[in-house]
DNA sequence: GCCAACGTTGGC
DNA sequence: GCCAACGTTGGC
């Protein structure tokens, strides 16, 4: 089992769209990184959902339903998608500001790397998140 | 709304 | 193959 996190702005898709939708494919990434890491995701792997720019949260955690194919969107064939469904939504949003006042997650891609839209996230950073989702 | 960071493109 | 110009992302 693997981890990620994946970013959307949520005036564009949003958490609830996802849940609303129940499943959808994860489309529109043109950055090979991200790309890169979405192919190695597998069935089941948890992805964190997080809200750019407005909320700068993760708001929920998506589970991999299918694995990467042909981004539909597009006819360029470098591109692809994977299937995600929600699993559920955080009792409370972890805010960036946390994450980033939280010296285990320093490392994390979220903070190095702040442009990237699909990443992975180590278990120990993923307990982490989740801790602070539960307990406040 | 601004701008830093970074990826991509294209001229040479 | 280098690098300047340009476009985009996303935090502030």
């Amino acid at each position: 089992m693997n981890y990620w996190l994946v970013k959307s702005e949520p005036g564009a898709y949003s958490w609830d769209d996802f849940t609303a939708l129940g499943r959808d494919h994860w489309d529109g990434v043109r950055n090979y990184q991200a790309r890169n890491n979405m192919m190695a995701m597998k069935a089941q792997d948890r992805v964190l959902f997080y809200h750019s720019v407005k909320d700068k949260e993760v708001v929920g955690i998506a589970e991999v339903v299918r694995e990467h194919y042909p981004d539909p969107t597009t006819d360029d064939t470098r591109w692809v998608v994977v299937d995600l469904a929600p699993v559920e939504k955080l009792p409370k949003p972890v805010t960036l500001q946390q994450i980033k006042a939280d010296e285990r997650l320093a490392n994390i891609a979220l903070v190095k790397q702040s442009r990237l839209s699909v990443m992975p996230i180590k278990e120990e950073e993923y307990d982490i998140i989740l801790s602070l989702a539960y307990d406040k």
